[in-house]
DNA sequence: CTTATATTTGCAACTTAGTTGTAATAACTA
DNA sequence: TAGTTATTACAACTAAGTTGCAAATATAAG
């Protein structure tokens, strides 16, 4: 797990993650953790993890910043790149296991890009 | 144009993306109006556009809001959707005129989604 | 043109996600 | 065990965006 140490804040963070499938955002972590951990040392330990290659980052439609674990354990290329879906009915947010084309653009050079999909889960379709 | 007045505001914001091709953020539109209008004012008349259909709107990479205007001046639908993409030289952010397929999505309803492209614009690749 | 009504505006104060600096603390190394 | 370096908490800050409200202005009615 590169230069990072274990230490308290790393593991509860990651049982987070180890506990589910979802994506967490940075709101619902400080809100579970933040009484054991400042919540700057979340937004910190977060981003190391996400240089580690542990994790991964996106913006969701509000603005706010969502996790979630890697499955390759390494850092994120651009071939990685997969969708996240979030549900506006019960906030579940998660990684989409489906491969996207990137169009390719004439003229200019795609380094990265983000699909976020908003619509209905599969427990909250009626 | 809907129920909205034709007021300074309105007509000093609609000019500014009347003189261009590419999306504006509110953090810029607010540095050439701010002086003229409040920015409170900016924020209402943008979002007043918005539900008129003649702007819209996204979130860049950084989380700011992004408008631009709608070709086709109706609502936007699902079917309008397109991707767009920001430059990180020059900070261009513009529509891409591309249209992008939506994974269809088992047992999930698909309401909205935004796909968002980070690189270098045709005036920035070397 | 004048008045009435409804929308729009500016202002100040607020909210909220995220960042910065720093001194103290804890993890790792030799 | 002692030294070095990374990590932490805390408080203060930044910045995008929102809210409530009284004053101003656009439009409609007379
Ligand atoms: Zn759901
Ligand atoms: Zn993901
Ligand atoms: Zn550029
Ligand atoms: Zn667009």
């Amino acid at each position: 797990m590169g230069i990072i140490r274990k230490t308290e804040s790393v593991e509860l963070l990651l049982k987070e993650f180890h506990d589910t499938e979802t994506a967490l955002s940075t709101i619902e972590l400080i809100k579970r953790l933040g009484k054991r951990i400042n919540k700057t040392t979340i937004y910190r330990v977060l981003s190391k993890l996400e240089e580690d290659g542990v994790l991964h980052s996106f913006l969701g439609f509000d603005g706010v910043k969502w996790f979630a674990r890697c499955k390759s354990h390494t850092q994120v290329q651009i071939s990685d790149i997969h969708p996240h879906f979030q549900c506006i009915s019960c906030g579940k947010t998660e990684c989409l296991d489906i491969k996207v084309d990137i169009p390719k653009l004439v003229n200019r050079e795609v380094l990265l890009s983000q699909f976020i999909i908003k619509g209905k889960c599969n427990l909250c379709v009626a």
